[in-house]
DNA sequence: AAATTCTCCTGAAGGC
DNA sequence: TGCCTTCAGGAGAATT
C-alpha cells in the first residue's frame, strides 16, 4: 500500500510528464471514492497548465495558477501515465486528459480521493492542520518532545496521528519503533528526551531508506509490474508475528493498537 | 479536548 | 470445488 515513500516516488514519476502540460478534460468512471469526485472537476481544470507536482503528507498535488488537484492513493491506489486511447481496465476510475497522454488513477479499494482545491491548496481543510513533514529539517526532537508530553495515547498511535508528524503509516510506525527500541504500547508522554531523539532519527532513517528503494521502481514507473515487494525485504518486524527477531531471535509479537496491527520484539523494545 | 470506535471497499485467506 | 465469513488498511467522521 502506498506509504509516504511510495507517494513520493509516484509524484517524482509523474512530474516530468505533467509539468508544463495543459489539462484538456477529466473522465470519471467511478465517482464514489473516499469522497465523491466533484462532478464539475473537468470544467474546473480544463485549460489549466500544471505548474508543479508536489507532495504533502500522502497527498499528491497537481498545482495550477487557479488551484490544485488533490490526489490521495488510499491503500490500493496508483497513478500512471498512459498513451491517449489506452483501454481502461478494472478499477481505472479517473483519467486526466492532456493533449498527448493520460494520467490514470487505478484504485481497487476506492479509499483514495480526487478533489479540487481552488486557490492555495495548503489552506484546504484536509491539509491546513497537518503536522510537519518527517523529512523536513523542522522535524526535530526539540519539536516533537513537548507534543509527546501532552499525549497519553500509545506512542505508535501518536506517531501515526498526522497532527504532530505526517506520513508515518502502520508499517513504518512499527519499523521505526523497533529501530528505536521503544515498545509501541508505551504512552507518548512516557518517552524520555533521549528516546524522542532516537525516534525522530529512525523515522527519518526508515522513510529515507524506503524512498531510495522506491527509486528503483521509479525507472519503470509507467510499467505496471514495477511495483512488487519493493520494501518487504527490509522489514524487521512488520508481518513477522511468531518469527524470530533478526537481532535476538525472540519471537515477534503482534497486538492491536488503535485498530491497527502492531508488531514488536519484546526483548529489543522496552 | 482527548481518546476510542466506526466507516468506506475489494480481494485474499481460512473454515466448513 | 465452492460458498460464506473474516480481515486488512488511511484517515476523516462519529461517538464516548
Amino acid at each position: 500500500m502506498p506509504e509516504l515513500p511510495e507517494v513520493e516516488t509516484t509524484c517524482a514519476g509523474i512530474r516530468p510528464y505533467l509539468v508544463g502540460n495543459t489539462l484538456q478534460n477529466v473522465i470519471v468512471r467511478q465517482a464514489q471514492l473516499r469522497w465523491l469526485v466533484p462532478h464539475d472537476l473537468g470544467r474546473q481544470v480544463q485549460g489549466l497548465t500544471i505548474e508543479s507536482v508536489t507532495r504533502r503528507a500522502k497527498y499528491c498535488l497537481l498545482n495550477t495558477v487557479q488551484g490544485s488537484v488533490i490526489l490521495h492513493l488510499g491503500m490500493s491506489g496508483n497513478l500512471k501515465i498512459v498513451p491517449l486511447g489506452t483501454v481502461a481496465n478494472k478499477h481505472d476510475h479517473v483519467d486526466f486528459l492532456f493533449a498527448d497522454k493520460i494520467l490514470r488513477l487505478n484504485d481497487q479499494r476506492r479509499f483514495g480521493a480526487v478533489l479540487w482545491a481552488k486557490g492555495d491548496v495548503h489552506q484546504h481543510p484536509l491539509l491546513v492542520n497537518l503536522g510537519l513533514e518527517p523529512l523536513s529539517d523542522a522535524f526535530t526532537p526539540e519539536y516533537l518532545y513537548p507534543l509527546l508530553l501532552k499525549r497519553r495515547v500509545a506512542v505508535k498511535v501518536f506517531v501515526m496521528d498526522g497532527r504532530a508528524v505526517v506520513g508515518v503509516g502502520n508499517i513504518y510506525a512499527s519499523e521505526a519503533l523497533f529501530r528505536a527500541g521503544i515498545l509501541p504500547t508505551r504512552t507518548a508522554n512516557s518517552l524520555t528526551f533521549a528516546e524522542c531523539e532516537r525516534l525522530v532519527a529512525v523515522i527519518k532513517q526508515v522513510l529515507q531508506a524506503a524512498i531510495l528503494q522506491g527509486g528503483t521502481t521509479l525507472k519503470d514507473f509507467v510499467n505496471p509490474q514495477g511495483k512488487a515487494g519493493y520494501f518487504s525485504q527490509s522489514l524487521n518486524v512488520y508481518g513477522r508475528a511468531g518469527q524470530g527477531c533478526y537481532v535476538c531471535q525472540t519471537s515477534i509479537q503482534l497486538l492491536t493498537l488503535g485498530q491497527r496491527a502492531s508488531y514488536f520484539c519484546p526483548l529489543c523494545q522496552q
